[in-house]
DNA sequence: TTGTAAGCGTTATCAT
DNA sequence: ATGATAACGCTTACAA
């Protein structure tokens, strides 16, 4: 194995001795090198190159107070996300290693893990966005995931000096602890009496602005949400294009179409329920891309042409969205654009909060139209 | 800003005195739970709650000498890397977050940072299946980047328990320093006479297949390597395309069409001359996917069609190769499962390496064959 | 300009 | 089962 190697790693004190200097002009060679004749601050650098020295990160946070770090964390919720199409990624395949002979290709799942459906979603942009801007400020950020219990996140606490978070339900309660210690931010969440900062989406202005699109350019005035309302976006949504139909004096239909098993699976029956009982709606107005790629499956199976037969809508604005048959109308969030900011309100680099509070940064969607509304 | 919180982290003292014990009693709540009675456990885990205490993970890891986070770690000149399309990322807007208005969507750069021929590369893929990998391992990333010089390589190893590097040029002699106290994985480099790990890929497997294809099923036997073979990848690529020209009695044409600067911009004077001087190849074999998007670019502004004027092939199957018109015939590395095995080798979970060295894995390539080459 | 020494917040070894 | 206490490697006054 590799881990645990032969070597000690070498200390202020091991370039100290190799250096014949003390400790603490080892460590001003570094930090303070304006503090140190020209000569000895090379010996020391000298020293240090030679022996391999690395200071040690953990050693230099508990003396200094600060890591420097930046996380990022994603709740396991996240990644056992009942989004259709999101793939359980336990279960690869884990190739030996240790043979010395070539992999083959049917060692590696790539098939699974490049599929266009999982990857980049809207965390991967976020997280993106956020690595951007930490490489532009000069900062290393920390990834990290586990469960909403009080230990994993203390953890996670423990290990940076501000933290963007994408939530689950338990988030912000959990969460709360640790604000007044170290900056906390919260993606896609709506306002809550907490102290965290927030960096959203505008759902509703995106909602509606896609529904007027249908409405107006497709006189599709029977709407179908595909999603369950649980997620503080997806009620947003939901709730948006409800509020859009109300405005405009339209009579809405009861209820949702449920998506939240993996796949299609779960949406054929309903799809033929609609079917059967001559309730297809003109159009499905999905939470999430990710809906809106299982139904396409769903409704392909069930031999209905988009948007000939009926239009489809998602909600994102994935990579993916581009790539189904046809192409996928849906709302864009600026993705990286907000995983940079969190970051910069993490740095410190935003300025102060308006009205002394947190951040809440909201940033516009975008409708983007493609073929699958029949545009 | 927020940086500099108002609060003082809660340490094991304010713990201890909270629930009335002892600072060891308190690590043993977290670390032994087994060696508490059940009563100081709970009594220690509340006040610990209470306070929002989250363990310093910088003190635990000087106390034990590990950090227990892996590294990722990109070189600047990654992102300032030659290749065409490789947008440079500064220069990108940082609208205002305190004014509490929503941001707009021109202020987001959103056309730029959402181009899938600049995301996802392989670089993010690869960095993908890193991060899986320590997800199920339950180990935290650290992402870093920053120049090849002493002081910031050694800054990055000395925040992680074993470290994966996109080599650049430099890379590995001021890496070798460090190699006996952290393992160390390289991308994408040829072995050589130093103690570190490396992931690649068989590059001259996968150009000798694509080859044989272009000749096989397309008859081209007149083919110009685009791309500049300094990079140790390009430099394979190179040499098996030429390697295969060979083998089969082919005589291959001189020189390559170098597409070193950024963008589409100087590929069009050499594809100019290529045309005036009667002289175009039958097929265009880039050393990457991203030399191919410049090189489409810069054919289409000459006005000649692809496949049919002249074929043109990638290499490293990213997703934006199936995203061109016509989409590429290219050759896939399995980026993500190379990140998985370097996490593994770093972690430890990947058995010991053959021959008592370091490991050296190299991955099968597969010929992703798309309209590009005329199939 | 350089050296001495006191923390920083854990873990782990001894005692008790 | 619990409590003192000595590292761990660095930063940073303060002395020299």
């Amino acid at each position: 194995m590799a881990e645990g190697q032969a070597t000690r790693r070498p200390t202020v004190y091991d370039v100290a001795q190799e250096a014949n200097v003390s400790i603490a002009s080892v460590s001003f060679a570094f930090r303070r090198p304006d503090k140190l004749s020209d000569a000895t601050r090379e010996r020391v650098l000298d020293a240090a190159r030679r022996l391999g020295y690395a200071p040690s990160a953990a050693a230099r946070g508990l003396a200094r107070g600060r890591t420097g770090i930046l996380g990022l964390h994603a709740f396991d919720l996240l990644l056992e996300r009942p989004d259709p199409l999101a793939r359980p990624l336990s279960g690869l395949k884990s190739p030996r290693l240790d043979t010395g002979s070539p992999i083959g290709w049917d060692d590696t799942d790539d098939e699974v893990l490049s599929d266009p459906r999982a990857f980049p979603l809207y965390v991967d942009e976020v997280q993106r966005g956020f690595e951007l801007e930490c490489w532009a400020l000069g900062r290393p950020v920390m990834l990290s995931s586990g469960s909403d219990t009080d230990v994993s996140v203390a953890d996670t606490v423990g290990r940076v000096d501000g933290l963007a978070i994408f939530p689950s339900p338990q988030t912000a309660p959990t969460l709360a602890r640790h604000s007044p210690s170290i900056p906390i931010v919260l993606f896609s969440t709506a306002p809550a009496d907490d102290a965290h900062h927030r960096v959203r989406v505008d759902n509703a202005g995106g909602m509606r602005a896609l529904v007027s699109h249908l409405i107006d350019e497709h006189a599709a005035t029977d709407l179908a949400f595909v999603g369950r309302p649980e997620a503080a976006d997806v009620v947003e949504r939901h709730d948006a294009m409800l509020a859009e139909l109300q405005d405009r004096g339209i009579r809405s239909r009861p209820g949702v179409v449920d998506a939240t098993v993996r796949g299609a699976d779960d949406l054929v029956p309903q799809v033929r329920a609609l079917i059967a009982a001559g309730r297809m709606p003109q159009a499905f107005v999905c939470a999430s891309d990710q809906h809106a790629f299982a139904l396409l499956d769903a409704l392909e199976a069930e031999g209905l042409r988009v948007p000939d037969d009926v239009v489809v809508t998602g909600f994102d604005g994935t990579l993916g969205s581009r790539l189904t048959t046809p192409a996928l109308t849906t709302v864009r969030q600026p993705m990286e654009a907000m995983g940079r900011a969190a970051a910069r309100i993490l740095a410190g680099t935003a300025g102060a909060a308006p009205s002394g509070g947190a951040f809440d940064v909201v940033f516009e969607a975008r409708v983007v139209v493609r073929r699958s509304c029949g545009c």
